[in-house]
RNA sequence: GUGGGGGUAGCUCAAUCGGCAGAGCACUGGGUUGUGGCCCCAGAGGUCGCGGGUUCGAGUCCCGUCCCUCACCCCA
């Protein structure tokens, strides 16, 4: 084989690529119902901007991103994510001057430099919103309840986890608390343990590691050392989401991979998914529009993995039936079923005919393997009698149309079989 | 970056001890001078990932290499 997609990037052919349709048709529609509005992004930013966004200590920074020098020797970056981007244009156009909140939603292709496997991708696709200006934890329940309406209108059933991280108020002396705790105890860590000690402290929580787990039941808790500010806030989110019904478990040792995040934070979990099993993420960033220089604006949001909504979704069921076939016999038959299939588009209904030069019968084939319900069947005998022959593909049956009417009758034809 | 598994027809896979590269599905044509599906017949389709080595002979054994995949790290 010649050449190959680059590794961990992928085509998306049909059938799949229908679905994909269906669930970013879905997922629009459903944003636009909660008062969000689309944003389209580059897919390239400064380098600077996830730099300083996402964290320079986050992976996604130090080893992920798809990196490179333009021509004037400024470095450019494919986007890891959305939400820097968001919080970029949201203070270089000015939009928290016109009112607040603002409420955005986005989706398309994101990029991380990393081994691909199940469920994780170099090119993958997000969906997802942002509601920019709100500190109150409404905006927090309803981006969550937005996320869980999203993906329950699509058939799935995730399990929501949510924690608070806190904020610049008690986080500090948290982490400096766990810190010497890991410390007293590094050599009964795994070693990327010790080494998120100093990098990425809070990450150690989610270790994996059965001995790192009995240890870090030990460690200080993050939940008790919450302010009353973050308390509060997390109390109110919990309250709302009770209230809305919503089911979900507080799991004490979610923290996410980005700098940015504050307070609140949650994932939607599939746990037939594999090792990437999180479905969608979010959470609170109050101070992420600040570090991008803008004024402080408290901001909340989530993003779904198209790749994983869509590998959770049930497999495809052929779909109906629908449209014309022309079925052409003859070269004056073929001559007329050009024009007449044209008619038939023009109508909106799918229609299709022989560009291989094929036998009837072949052509019929055709018809049914690409799923149209009907085949017109136009040969010498329909030319010399004025009619046009209309085939039933799911009733087997057959009928004439006459030269009057006919195309009126085709646009009046039912669009789906009769129950499948 | 680390570890496991795997690369044979378009797809999913088989090939015994080293001995003529196969099946199912899909595709094309025919069975019907103009009628799909089901059935029957026929056909087309291969750099056995790539390179080297051992051997009379390699898909099979050895070395190297590339790619895919799952998992770790991390994340949607």
């Amino acid at each position: 084989m010649r050449w190959k997609a680059p590794k961990g990037m992928m085509d998306v052919l049909p059938p799949e690529s229908e679905r994909w349709r269906e669930v970013v048709e879905k997922g629009v529609l459903l944003f636009r119902a909660y008062g969000y509005r689309e944003i389209i992004l580059p897919v390239l930013e400064y380098t600077e901007v996830f730099a300083r966004g996402i964290g320079e200590g986050t992976d996604i920074v130090r080893k992920e991103m798809f990196s490179f020098l333009d021509k004037g020797g400024r470095s450019l970056t494919l986007r890891p994510e959305a939400t820097a981007g968001v919080a970029r244009a949201f203070v270089e156009h000015h939009l928290g001057k016109s009112g607040l909140p603002v409420k955005l939603y986005y989706w398309g292709p994101m990029f991380r430099h990393e081994r691909p496997q199940a469920g994780r991708y170099r090119q993958f696709h997000q969906m997802g919103v942002e509601l920019l200006g709100s500190p109150h934890p409404s905006a927090d329940a309803e981006v969550i309840l937005l996320c869980r309406e999203f993906l329950i209108g699509l058939g799935l059933s995730a399990k929501l986890v949510l924690n608070s991280v806190g904020d610049d108020a008690c986080r500090p002396a948290y982490l400096r608390d766990l810190r010497s705790f890991l410390e007293e105890r590094t050599r009964e860590l795994c070693a990327d343990c010790r080494r998120r000690a100093e990098e990425n402290t809070l990450r150690v929580l989610d270790c994996k590691d059965e001995r790192c787990r009995d240890v870090l039941r030990e460690a200080p808790g993050l939940e008790a050392y919450l302010c009353s500010g973050c308390r509060d806030h997390y109390r109110k989110v919990e309250e709302l989401l009770k209230e809305a019904g919503v089911d979900f478990v507080r799991e004490e040792r979610l923290v996410r991979g980005l700098d940015y995040y504050t307070r609140t934070v949650f994932e939607f979990q599939d746990p037939e998914l594999g090792a990437q099993n999180a479905l969608a993420a979010g959470g609170r960033y109050d101070h992420l529009v600040e570090e991008m220089g803008g004024e402080p604006t408290p901001a909340v949001g989530f993003s779904i993995g198209l790749e994983r909504v869509l590998k959770a979704l049930p497999p495809v069921d052929g779909g109906e039936r629908d449209g014309v076939y022309v079925v052409a016999i003859g070269d004056d038959a073929r001559r007329k079923a050009f024009s007449v299939a044209f008619k038939i588009r023009a109508l909106g209904v799918r229609c299709d005919l022989d560009h291989m030069d094929r036998s009837p019968k072949a052509q019929m084939r055709e018809a049914d393997r690409q799923g149209y319900r009907y085949c017109l069947i136009l040969g010498e005998e329909e030319l010399t009698g004025g009619y046009y022959s209309l085939r039933d593909l799911v009733e087997g049956t057959q009928e004439r149309l006459g030269e009057d009417g006919w195309l009126e009758r085709i646009g009046g034809l039912p669009a789906r079989g009769n129950g499948g």
